[in-house]
DNA sequence: CTGAAAGCGCTAACAT
DNA sequence: ATGTTAGCGCTTTCAG
């Protein structure tokens, strides 16, 4: 291993100047040749510096933990390239975690902690398991970010504008000829379920239709929870002719629902479902929906978690750019005849 | 920050003392008493060891790489989970990329790997990119384990029986009925689709049927790519009255273009795929499929990993345990009618 | 503008 | 059966 007291041998200098050049240091003031020097010297070596010394010496590990709750989630692929090529422009490494270990276990994250092997958390929390685990955390001396959640609390936070993406699919319905829209949605319980919701009635009140509780539902945003969703929907009235549904994944198992009872996608009823990733085109028929921006959120929490650093008090953000946008696939058409459950 | 000479002093003993207590150090032999006296001090103090300094004296950075093509595919979440499960059992941390950057930019991997920041890497490379990428690697000092892709090279490598989970398939189509059976596998460029292939063909064989070309595709393993092996198949000339598909996400697609063309499952064709994730239940049929042992894969692989630890020769190991199980969903029935395409 | 030296917290070889 | 000590490779204050 060539350590740093090689290159410094080699250029001639002390390798606390060695140390300066490779660092950048601002306050550094070294002659330009001797800054050549060193330079050339650290290349034709090829040397790396030593992390666990350089972490030793700093106390700073240079790596974020990723806790989501369910890594096949439509959400998490996204959010996390997103965070892994932010990090990887500053040089820190993504530590990857399931959200189980919080509830049942979260001495894994304290210790992990404890022993300086992580800087900092982006947090997902599971709708099911709240404001408990969060708070685990927040007396640890970890910056946190807490991802899709409740913002305005102590812990900083980062949130799309579900509303707008619901938005968008609201609109896209009533201007393909839609008065009658449901709501699949998640938990009024979890923070993005509310949010969600708020957006929905909202942009349905703007276009002066009406929202009807029996076209509703807050099971929740998994395949089996849609399902549900349609089997409640069906109980109660008739249907809507178009459904906004709150996440993706939930929207595959509405799919199926529908299809088990014999009815027709989009010609009884059309969906437009929240996210998309690579099944929304291998559903059928293939899944109109909203894409997020879900990558800007996973790069956005880095960046967030950095400058927290400092302990500056936490800090709520709500990305919106790129801005959500419709992806017209099959399932989505001009309404045709009403359904009775 | 408490420091092991903190819990030294507490004590009254000497940090050596401490620290072989702390480890376990099997070469140990101390009082029960003073082991007694060490340990309370560590906890009443809630002692944890600073990881950066062990790491840079043990020069082990208890970090390992899991790199994938894919993180949304259906494979890696269990995958993923496995090698979580064993790694916190042996106080490891996994680290996540993707294996793009083993393409475009594979200084990524050298570096944190020169940093010493990597202990060992799990790799699974995309079908499309082989060799170059892995040798890139391997001349490189971390010791590194192949995750279903060729099998028998220089560097360890870990697969499942993918040809016993072929065969579980084909048997429950033929115990229902069927004799006329297609398969639509992986890429034939790489080791897993070929081995899928033989494994189809063998077992095709033992209940002697007979295979045909033309109900054969090696299109991928995507959705995308299932959709193009229907059209393929539908090109060529009658419909076998039962598929394989090597891959769920393929069988996504498979259905999608299935229904595109107004054939019905399982009524026209009947399907079963490789590999369960909760999206199996969420399809129209739900689709049979057959669980692979992946969870097994990923923590084998961090073992593998480190009995690798020393320059021993390369292993490579077969996942067989617990065997491929069927899980018996609504895509496949007793064959009807035979469809021409 | 650059060098010297201390020390981050831990472990392991060597003494006792 | 336990204590002492050197040193892992780096950064950074303090001198020069």
């Amino acid at each position: 291993m060539v350590k740093i007291s090689d290159v410094s041998a080699r250029a001639g200098v002390s390798p606390g100047a060695v140390s300066r050049v490779l660092s950048g240091d601002p306050t550094l003031r070294v002659s330009e040749e001797t800054r050549e020097r060193v330079l050339s010297a650290a290349r034709d070596l090829s040397y790396v510096p030593n992390h666990a010394a350089r972490a030793l010496r700093t106390s700073r590990s240079s790596n974020l933990a990723l806790i989501v709750p369910d890594v096949t989630s439509a959400v998490f692929a996204e959010l996390a390239r997103g965070a892994e090529e932010q990090a990887g422009m500053r040089d820190l490494t993504i530590v990857l975690a399931r959200a189980e270990q919080l509830d049942t276990d979260s001495s894994w994250l304290r210790r992990v902690v404890g022993e300086g092997r992580i800087d900092g958390v982006i947090l997902q929390v599971p709708d099911s398991a709240p404001e408990s685990s969060i708070e685990a955390l927040v007396d640890r001396d970890v910056p946190v970010v807490l991802i899709n959640s409740m913002s305005g609390g102590p812990v900083s936070s980062l949130v799309l504008d579900d509303a707008a993406g619901i938005r968008v699919a609201v609109d896209h319905l009533h201007s393909l000829g839609h008065h009658s829209i449901g709501f699949v949605g998640g938990s009024s319980r979890s923070a993005t379920g509310r949010r969600r919701l708020r957006g929905f009635i909202d942009a349905i009140d703007a276009l002066g239709m009406e929202t009807r509780d029996e076209w509703m539902t807050d099971v929740g945003y998994s395949g089996a929870e849609g399902r549900q969703a349609v089997t409640e929907l069906l109980s109660r009235s008739t249907l809507p002719t178009g459904l906004v549904v709150a996440n993706l994944n939930a929207a595959l198992g509405v799919l199926a629902e529908i299809h088990a009872r014999d009815l027709r996608v989009p010609g009884d009823i059309s969906i437009v479902a929240l996210h998309d990733v690579w099944y929304a085109d291998a559903t059928w028929p293939p899944m109109t929906t909203v894409k997020m921006p879900l990558r800007e959120l996973g790069s956005e929490a880095v960046s967030l978690l950095l400058d927290q650093k400092a302990d500056s008090p936490p800090e709520h953000r709500v990305i919106r750019a790129p801005a959500p946008e419709l992806v017209v696939r099959s399932s989505t058409s001009v309404p045709t005849k009403r359904v009775t459950g």
